[in-house]
DNA sequence: TTCGGATCCGGACCGCTGGTCCGGCTGGCA
DNA sequence: TGCCAGCCGGACCAGCGGTCCGGATCCGAA
């Protein structure tokens, strides 16, 4: 039985939440966002916030968590072409590129959550894995046999967080342009390879 | 002018080096090679080390140098399909493959070299420019107009050092698989996007 | 309302990292 | 042989993620 949580604990937790999405967000490099400066700006002691979250990537995971609720019940249970019961390969497409959009909203968290700190690959968060999951089954079930896990990685590849910081903060693609060149890639990939 | 260094300078650099190849050769986790690590190994003073690379960053990018010139050659000048004088398209796929086969025999220190550590990004670092450049001014030639910069980043994020070594490492796709899988997706996206 | 103990707080502390600094040594030319 | 620019090397530094534990706080029981 775990019990709730004591409500100064519950207090602390949320005003780490508030401070650190405001830091992330703000920071130009989120790298330089260290643990202390989370617990000052959130008026809390350091062990406080590592009781809360375990690690840094820990209270990372939980931010993108709280910022990818949306998606995450859209494609669970939303309207189409997100939701359950579109056609495979459009299915998958709108996912990446819905994808694509929140880590264009949120750059510098997506930064975060993927620079590899700790020594937690990408690959090796649940959050990933859950997503590569999901789209591996859609390819399946598009037929795309047994190479449906490889294609799937290689289209998660395309919206890595680097990628599109480096592509939009270089002087080039806006937003729209960004968009439509990912998404012709990822038809092409989808429409041309047997199926 | 800059002169010629000194014989103890140049003796050093070259321990250096061969230490540290040694050491990302064989370490399982290449972030956990500490550069006291490097300059013990090669039992060198921590300064001589950063006199000689600069930065860790810089240490790796030599290493990887060394290890890519060969490849480097061939592209500039070598014999079909890397050389100069193939048809754009299949040139685009040989060097992806030849790298790809380069960073899988360079595991560990192609993991380094992509790590974000002292805050540079792969897509800021001069080797990963060039390469880029090159693609881009193929698939520019291959009629793909103004997407081939874009395109270029794409089908280097399919072979990205975690995820090579996510698939490689993790039970799943030999070494030969990955080889066709990522092949067929190349060039599909090649020979399906006008042109 | 009081009380007692489970729970949580917070900041001093730790080990480790990449990187700097400078007193002393050394290679190589005159 | 003598001289000194250039090089050596390890003590040192600031900053990081993470731990620890004495004391404050919350909350159900009496």
């Amino acid at each position: 039985m775990t019990r709730p949580p004591r409500s100064d604990a519950a207090r602390n937790r949320a005003a780490v939440l508030a401070a650190a999405d405001e830091l992330f967000a703000t920071a130009v490099e989120p790298a330089r966002v260290s643990m202390d400066d989370v617990a000052t700006a959130a008026g809390v002691g350091k062990g406080t916030l590592f009781r809360a979250f375990g690690s840094r990537a820990g209270l990372i995971q939980a931010l993108w968590a709280r910022r990818t609720e949306p998606l995450r019940h859209a494609i669970e249970s939303g309207p189409l072409p997100l939701g359950p019961g579109t056609e495979p390969r459009r299915r998958v497409a709108a996912i990446l590129d819905a994808i694509l959009v929140v880590k264009l909203d949120n750059r510098h968290l997506t930064l975060a959550l993927e620079e590899r700190s700790g020594g937690v690959s990408l690959y090796e968060q649940a959050q990933y894995q859950l997503v590569h999951q999901l789209l591996s089954d859609l390819l399946r079930d598009a037929g795309q046999g047994d190479e449906s896990e490889l294609l799937a990685h290689l289209l998660l590849a395309a919206v890595r967080a680097d990628l599109l910081d480096h592509l939009i903060g270089g002087r080039g693609s806006s937003r729209r342009k960004l968009r439509a060149g990912i998404g012709a890639v990822v038809d092409l990939v989808l429409n041309g390879s047997g199926g």
